[in-house]
DNA sequence: TATATGGGATAAGCTGAGCTAATGTTATCT
DNA sequence: AGATAACATTAGCTCAGCTTATCCCATATA
């Protein structure tokens, strides 16, 4: 495959390497774990290659010949900075590791609080988080496990439903003393709203559709404060600049907390959701299986209400 | 063949960095001389054997991990190195080269005043003497042509006969007045006879084997000097010591500078002589059949008298 | 918007380089 | 003289690596 004109095989090096080491074709195939008449013709071919002696033929073995001596100085060295570099590559991989991919709100809201049980219960696993503003931003390369709002539709990948979407505005304790009570979504308009930039992430629940779901006209003309990503607008919200639109599970826990209240009677559902999604060739990898499992088992996920 | 726990088919780490150099498959096959399949498989198969992925595909070509790119680096370093050796023992090799090997007596004689000739005459061939003291000490690995004394038989080797052996008693001028005349081998007792070791060459002839063939008695009470190499006995008999054996051909030109004369009437042949001597698997090889034809071709050898 | 293009991925079938088992040869060693 | 070890050679097998054909995807272009 390498240009004839320049290389031999490089198995006939890595086997005049052996050979020259050991000083020995009978040894080198041992080690090489092949057989010396294998050896023999190898170095044999090399040496008609290079169209010179590699080797002299002695009693009970070979001598190198000034040439093999260059030969093997050099090969001897490259050879064994390869095999540094395979065994550091192999080493690292087979530390089981584990790439999860997640938007911030997830990670911020859901994934962190729930994290240090999973190292707990898998020491062993060394977990790297690369989060994105959004889950349209996460790209599956390089990744084991992605937790994305979606339809659940990932070609070629596995999509476990985590999350379903059940969204409902939320806003702060004094947000509402001040504004409400809210008897209606109509009277939703006398407090400002906050929400993402509309091309953020169209898969998510906007304010038009939840007003839609709930057959009420959304008027453009609200106070509306934008966001580009999640995380912001829920501080906002907790910093009571407005109301906000909350998914279940990733505003549980501040609601417990008391820090937003959650106005249920105008939530709605849909059919997307949080999925972890992993590639099909990943199906049988243990790590991603036990990590898969570890967050369907989580509170706050569908499958453990 | 390398131990499989060890290391992957190099020939895979090849296609690699080539792959890695170009940032492409495609580009990566046509400088191996193959096709993107073959490429697209041999990476796959690597990053299967290192467990990690070595390149993100991205639109139009690929992109090295960090894993592919420390792989890059040794491997690129690894194989500049090994082209480099690899282009300087080919490149040594293509120059025309010639080892010829020959006892210090014939190199002396015979080819050191013909060599010029062939200097001149083929500039380009590197040739490398390598002496010995005799034939017998001559070993053929390394040496392309070897100008051997003897019977003509080397097994799995080509022998040209170049000098066919004939003997005869020669002595210095000076010599010749002190002592002569001689007109039988039996006047040859009133000198004193110079001869090599018995145990240097037993294919040589000897003053035994000479007095024999012209059925004379050899009597053991004769004086004689004895030498372990051919060239110190010649300049004993120049230099009036004795009488030696002279071989045709090796000492023609101090006979025609009148440094001995040559006791003809005792002269005898054998089937023993001086040839030119190659391993079969060199009988191609277009500068020892150069050299050889030349050795023929020379005034004093037996296809040129 | 439809089509073209470029380049990696995959599948299936072919083949020859590399391997193995058997044997030959040679140079010691006992 | 016979045994031993180790390289060289031969002949036949086989499967890794290659090729051809095709698919898929992400742009680019008209």
């Amino acid at each position: 495959m390498l240009s004839e004109n320049d290389m031999p095989p490089l198995q006939m090096l890595a086997v005049f390497e052996s050979s020259g080491r050991h000083l020995s074709f009978t040894a080198a195939a041992r080690e090489l774990g092949t057989t010396q008449p294998a050896v023999s013709q190898q170095v044999k071919a090399l040496e008609e290659f290079l169209q010179t002696p590699l080797f002299r033929r002695v009693y009970r073995g070979v001598e190198l010949t000034d040439e093999g001596h260059i030969l093997l100085k050099t090969t001897q060295s490259s050879f064994t900075e390869i095999r540094k570099v395979i065994s550091y590559l192999r080493k690292k991989r087979t530390s089981p590791r584990l790439n999860v991919a997640t938007d911030f709100a997830f990670a911020a809201y859901w994934l962190m609080p729930r994290l240090p049980e999973f190292r707990r219960l898998h020491p062993q696993i060394e977990l790297r988080l690369h989060t994105a503003h959004n889950s349209v931003d996460i790209v599956m390369q390089d990744i084991d496990v992605a937790i994305l709002f979606s339809d659940g539709v990932h070609k070629g990948f596995v999509a476990n439903p985590l999350i379903s979407e059940r969204v409902f505005p939320i806003c702060s304790p004094r947000l509402l003393e001040e504004y409400g009570p809210f008897d209606s979504l109509e009277d939703l308009s006398r407090a400002p709203l906050l929400k993402l930039h509309s091309d953020v992430d169209e898969k998510w629940m906007n304010w038009e559709r939840l007003f839609e779901k709930h057959q009420t006209l959304w008027s453009p003309s609200q106070s509306v404060m934008e966001f580009d990503n999640y995380t912001l607008l829920v501080q906002a919200a907790i910093a009571g600049q407005g109301v906000a639109l909350g998914w279940r599970s990733l505003v549980d826990d501040m609601i417990e907390q008391n820090m937003l209240v959650p106005l249920m009677d105008f939530s709605v559902s849909s059919t997307n959701g949080y999925f972890a999604v992993h590639s099909q060739s990943m199906a049988e990898d243990e790590v991603v299986q036990t990590f898969t499992n570890w967050l369907l088992s989580q509170e706050g996920s569908d499958s453990a209400s």
